[in-house]
DNA sequence: TATGAATGAGGTTTCATTCAT
DNA sequence: TATGAATGAAACCTCATTCAT
């Protein structure tokens, strides 16, 4: 019956609506990873999902709203266990290096997931903003506490989260291993100015295993206008 | 006529089919940028070119053939460019520095290419190993002579694309300017062991201008078998 | 709660049943009249009736019967309007006037009603030779009473009849005022063998307020075989 | 191969697109003449003509396209030939008379025609304003020359249209026979003022035969906002 | 080579209708 | 009675590709 998707399970407890509608959504982040946004046929997702395709229309207004709804889903269920990971931690540097790491981790405990985390980055510049906000707060907090000798600017931020995206891609495509994770943080704290010798340490610190937890659904998001797909 | 595409340059002094063939190529570049490769259609690319859609197929097999050869042409442009430009400087934090600024430069000159560039990069393997393997060159170079910290691995290499990616990105949304070449070499020379200093000083270094030059074109690529489109 | 259109009102004081059946009626008239009998669906109905869609097919068997429901109804409820306004009146010139005249105000009460009931009578022969045969009486008393010098055939009743629904096409398009009653009904005395200063003088005269009231249901009604839809 | 239709007729000596395009449009006709503009199915058009179904939209943007120039093909050539079969004739009397009758044989001599005509009359405003202006020519001329004691208002002319469209529904019907022009011609003559006698003996006095010619090709129309389909 | 009409599979979406609750 | 999720046929339209000229 195929209810083994992660929105599935987020919605096991829900009412039938809900869960098919959920049934949906593993069935499109599935061909989305596969396929790309455009590629991916609403039909075929229905089918994917063992339902009759007028049933996609009875849940999601067009081929959009779903997009939107795995797009953002994806992304608050990853920022939301990012947090809870690191919750706990007050040194910047300890911090970056945990959010990528982990970050990685979560986006390849399901690599459909991950792959279409990967596209939608590209393709929706809420989805971007709001991740690069996150990550702006770290870097400004290391600034603070006088452990990052760069200057905090946009072109930072960004190239910062190109290289978390770069790192996502190469082990999606199967080029890089879990060590990939450790290697591109260390990466990132020698370019803040961290010294090289703690760079390595705090890259390669042992991580507390990954504890997966459930959680909330998604509401809104748009399309960028110009260089999407 | 329209004839003013960079592949219609380069053809200009070719025969009628080649011509042809370069005003098709041109016009694919076009709307592959604004549209993406799937979304582009082959009747548009016939009527942007300025021919009639059975025209497209005495020129190329199919639209994969298409895309492959724009892709292929673009990058062997660029590299060639590249290269040109590269070919006097022997230090290897020069060269590093130069290939991220000038490489942003040429893809910005034609902000299509660099559109197109950035889509192929993410969908074609062959092209990227290729773009990669000059990379690895300098960056080898650069720990050869002393001045790169880092160890060289694929994990860096990649990474150090990712940030060239990134910045072409931002560039090509309005989100940066003409400065973002500059400050992501500045940030990979930090990344790779160059001193603070030293790395602000090369990555901010007056470039000669920018003399463009017209060449060859294309033949083969395959595309990625999974995570493409 | 919008119980409020004039099927719902006859039916205020029956069973639930005919209560929720009179507001899909209501819906109905409203639907049809904007988009037409086709084009009209019926989740919309359901939808604006304030039900679920699947209670409609408690109500109808499918939507062909509402349609007939619909229109029957307002033919019926039209009849017996015009029947009770001329119930007094006995110079067949007086009636023929006032026939016009009155149901195009009856029909104008309520323009969805009046929208319905005009694509009704082009789709549904029944309808159409019920309204006619009203008319066949006063215009046979006319001739009777030496009022009228035209024969009266088929080809007459049909013609005057497609002077009203003219008027009313006009009346419901905008394109004419309320005075298109009495300017149409003064033709067709003309027409008839009124002498014209009669005709203008009865299809003008002041026509008592008009009082309306509220009465029965639908039954049946089969469509046209041709030329309909 | 069914290169029957009027429309194919027109085409037969112009190019291969034309004809085809033609053969679209005789295939529309039919279907929209047996189930009306919105029931007509573009598949089921292109299915009547033999073609494929993508072939429909290699002539016609969409369907609102092809429902136009079959719409403003089929009036242009209506008023065309009944422009030619009355240009002779001087006296308003005689010109209303024939207008009348003459239209009612032009539009049943292809009754596909007749009843695509009777549609559009009720959903294209311009369609219909565009024939009116040609009755008020007359209308005003039988005024002018004394012939009619009517006052001419838009009102009269909507009116008189009315019955024209009455007795073209009621031959398509087959409620009535050829004789229903002539009888409906005379109401109108009488509604107008002319005198009984006159009125019979002109509505009734025998026509020249119908002689069909074949001719040009559509542009443009717009359809209602309001009361259309 | 070049043309452009023709093809037909496949895409998105709508909708009348059924059915388990 | 009432609900509303589910169905699947069918609507409109796009597009890569073929083929006769």
């Amino acid at each position: 019956m195929l209810a083994t998707g992660l929105f599935s399970n987020e919605a096991r407890n829900l009412g039938k609506s809900a869960r098919t509608r959920a049934r949906l959504m593993d069935a499109a982040v599935e061909l989305f990873a596969r396929d790309g946004f455009k590629a991916a046929s609403v039909n075929e997702i229905a089918k994917l999902a063992e339902m009759a395709n007028g049933t996609f229309y009875v849940h999601f207004r067009d081929k959009r709203e779903i997009v939107q709804a795995v797009t953002l889903g994806i992304a608050q269920e990853l920022a939301r266990q990012l947090d809870e990971a690191m919750v706990d931690i007050d040194d910047a540097v300890e911090r970056v290096s945990m959010a990528t790491r982990r970050f990685l981790d979560l986006a390849l405990t399901s690599p459909d997931w991950g792959r279409a985390f990967f596209r939608a980055a590209w393709a929706f510049r809420d989805l971007r903003e709001n991740m690069l906000s996150f990550l702006r707060a770290d870097l400004e907090r290391g600034r603070d506490q006088g452990a990052f000798t760069v200057e905090i600017d946009d072109v930072l931020i960004d190239t910062f989260a190109s290289m978390i995206m770069g790192a996502l891609f190469g082990r999606l495509a199967g080029d890089f291993g879990p060590e990939a994770g450790a290697r591109v943080a260390e990466l990132q704290l020698r370019m803040l100015g961290v010294p090289p010798q703690r760079a390595h340490a705090v890259a390669n610190r042992q991580l507390p295993e990954l504890r997966l937890t459930i959680a909330a659904l998604p509401k809104q998001l748009k399309p960028d206008p110009v260089p999407s797909r």
